[in-house]
DNA sequence: GTGAAAGCGCTAACAG
DNA sequence: CTGTTAGCGCTTTCAC
């Protein structure tokens, strides 16, 4: 009962293997009348290609890898969610990669997927100072279809879908500033991620169009370890420069920022206004709720899902320039 | 440029295939020199083995699946990450299914599986009255090492990872009553989950240790469906008999009840106290803090893929009835 | 419209 | 210790 393979199938109708692989890939040259015996018989012994076979020999399967910075995010989880829901619905399986913001892990399930495991991936870089040259390395030894969404590599010519981060940005900054802030700041990456220095533009383009002069320590750089953070936003919010208002443009930072005012007693929107870029389904219920400006994960997921299984299947062709933007949402709450 | 074969590089070393093959494999009964003339020209050459052909021939990979309800929730995106912290590093490929609760969807993934793409699955079963029969069925058609963790089919025969829903829960309303409450409430899952049903059944044993009857009214069922949690749990907390305690077996469940809670006006913990089944890292920050019954969902993923892998790999034989159960972390909050 | 045959890239007997 | 051989199950020319 472990199932029946193609072989056994045709024997027991008395076809060539040639006739039974045909008529179950629906070819044209087979008669109708063919196609149906084959077709009962296989779903009786509920027979399944054996998909190494098959694409051992086509060379090509359909199997897709997402390769993402995490997964414990609200931001990743629900883009996994939307890729998921179209590779689901397109019968494409979907393997998982996290590579916990670590280059050498990027570069290694990288090189990993050089195997022909999978016929195209999904990713979203992670912070590294390093430059793209292995996404453009691996693209030329694979010529695999890749889609980016969010955390992009700017300067490589691949399909893209990201979010106005420059406009949003600088509404909610517009936002902050309108609310009587003089001295916002930036909560960023330390490294130059393409999708952070977007929302740092917009952000002092803001503060400018206000007549704020901007400086440098208006940015404050996190970390990825949280406890340095920690510390840094403590220092920061006990200081005399201790700014009235804070764009967080991650949602780690975001939580942070908000736990060093309570701690610190800080009111919040009184003494520090707060917008955080974050997917989080708490944000409204903390006290005092939380203003976000939120990505349309699900969507971007989706979006690069699609874009990804066309070209695998080569219905849009070049799409290989296409840049998909999707608009961030911005919720204003108690805490500006 | 597009990755060599074995038979080219066998070629190259002027060696049959066989050779290269075991020497690949490190087989002893290769001569030291030839594996590592081999190893060298491979690494040169950056040889990656063709997964499917590999895999054909042995009918085995090293890809497995990891089937959840849900991704877009703390407690199942720490055990993806998880899993996926020792499928890496043992260099594995893993596979994800999100079933959304529908078990039609769960079943269609568990037939498309059949085929054999996978050598192991992880599971975390959907909600459903229907019964586990497929899970059955599909382990007596593939004959796979299959690992449940958190919701798992408790009839049958494989092996689990849980933690220890019973005494973790019978403690936490232990110190909702202690804290005063004479009239705690349960929020669970329509369906009977196993896992509900052991958390409830701690419920109950506390209120009964502790002179309080119990009666059916205690338990509120919620659906799926959000919007009509939110209904029942306004009108519960707004009828005569309002609970003065709950707790809440379900991470979107705790949201709801907060929610309901500040829109009513109601003040936690003095009208009513709560404690929630969540891994969320927002719970400290709300305000009144929010008193939670983690579960260890990290160590539950890595523990459910170690079990796995031993099991693919033989090294554990016959784990088959393995039961892992992890301790649930309690910690108390403002809001009890 | 159907079948025979070759072969995708690799592994595993079995010889030598 | 190395090589020969025979497939794994499927797709794809190319004949008929």
């Amino acid at each position: 009962m472990k199932g029946i393979n193609m072989i056994q199938l045709a024997k027991e109708l008395g076809l060539s293997v040639s006739t039974v692989s045909k008529a179950l890939g629906d070819s044209h040259e087979i008669s109708a009348n063919t196609k149906k015996r084959v077709l009962e018989l296989a779903k009786q012994y509920k027979y399944k290609p054996n998909p190494f076979a098959s694409n051992l020999r086509k060379k090509k399967g359909k199997q897709i890898a997402v390769i993402i910075p995490d997964i414990v995010n609200n931001f990743f989880a629900l883009a996994v969610d939307g890729i998921e829901s179209v590779t689901m619905s397109k019968h494409y399986d979907t393997f998982i990669y996290l590579t916990h913001e670590n280059l050498e892990r990027e570069k290694s399930v990288l090189e990993h997927l050089e195997n022909g495991l999978i016929s195209g991936l999904i990713i979203s870089v992670c912070t590294g100072k390093e430059g793209y040259g292995h996404f453009q390395q691996f693209y030329e030894n694979t010529k695999l279809p890749m889609v980016f969404f969010d955390r992009v590599p700017d300067l490589l010519q691949f399909p893209k879908v990201i979010t106005n981060n420059y406009e949003s940005t600088h509404e909610a900054t517009l936002k902050l500033i309108k609310s009587g802030c003089k001295r916002p700041v930036f909560f960023a990456t330390t490294e130059p991620l393409y999708t952070s220095i977007e929302r740092r533009r917009g952000f002092q383009d803001a503060l400018q169009s206000q007549g704020i002069a901007f400086s440098d320590d208006m940015v404050v750089n996190c970390s990825d370890d949280m406890e340095e953070n920690y510390n840094t936003l403590r220092k920061l919010f006990m200081s005399k420069k201790r700014p009235d208002g804070v764009f967080a443009s991650i949602e780690k930072y975001v939580i942070t920022a908000y736990q060093v005012c309570k701690e610190l007693k800080l009111n919040i929107p009184k003494d520090i206004k707060l917008i955080g870029m974050t997917n989080m389904r708490t944000a409204a219920l903390l006290n005092p709720s939380l203003s976000t400006l939120a990505q349309p994960a699900f969507d971007m997921g989706k979006e690069a899902a699609t874009l990804l299984l066309k070209m695998i299947e080569k219905k849009s062709y070049a799409a290989a320039n296409d840049i998909i933007v999707l608009e961030n949402e911005l919720t204003l709450r108690d805490s500006v």
